[in-house]
DNA sequence: CAGTATCCCGTCCGATACTG
DNA sequence: CAGTATCGGACGGGATACTG
């Protein structure tokens, strides 16, 4: 435990301090309000259909989610499966990699247990 | 391991879906290019000088910076420390509960390892 | 249903100059 | 040194209407 936590540390301090730190890449793929939403709805259900995602995340327009669903789509974390029904079906899901952020979420609902202020 | 997979899961599932989502709100408050840039800086070293923060995130302005800092502030998890020499000198640091935040960090350096595509 | 297209407004934020 | 003040432009993003 207390390894790990020297490990990590160590990781952080020795990476990169130009634009090529692969954690600050990351740290910018997800640092959007919209971007992280969508990931941890589509963490809590296998598929989503757009109208599905619209309600699950009330306040999102048809045009933000159109644009963070490609943006997540290229950066390859979610995939889109469309089928050519009447009417028209399509499916959003995570990716392998998608998948492998749930680690993450983890970690920041560890956090909000113990740290985050409870003032609203 | 599985089980600890299996355990977070429940727990993104299980999460309120309105505005009071713990796990969402602890998101909004690091969805943020800034934020997480300087939190990351501040994981490295126990105590940054303003200056010295301006010049390890070149990008940043002092209105960014200042303003940054002052949310993170508010936010508990970073603290501000002014010494009334000349020339002035003030240095910040991480709280505990900004220590909390270096798993996550951590969690995001694995991801990246594996999945960070590399195309830039 | 699952989007696209357009218009338009507010805020974010960069640049610059100034201060305790 | 460690900021604050002010201005102005870019752009994120809302509202609405329309389409395959």
């Amino acid at each position: 435990m207390e390894k790990t936590e020297t490990e990590f540390l160590q990781r952080i301090i020795a990476s990169p301090a130009d634009e090529k730190c692969p954690i600050r890449k990351s740290l910018d793929l997800f640092s959007s309000k919209w971007r992280t939403w969508v990931l941890f709805e589509l963490c809590k259900q296998p598929t989503y259909r757009f109208g599905e995602l619209r309600k699950a995340i009330p306040p999102i327009t048809n045009t933000m989610l159109t644009k963070t669903l490609r943006e997540l789509e290229a950066i390859g974390i979610i995939q889109r499966k469309q089928f050519n029904e009447m009417p028209l079906r399509v499916e959003y899901s995570l990716t392998e990699s998608g998948h492998a952020l749930t680690p993450v979420f983890f970690e920041i609902a560890k956090w909000a247990d113990q740290y985050l202020p409870t003032e609203n």
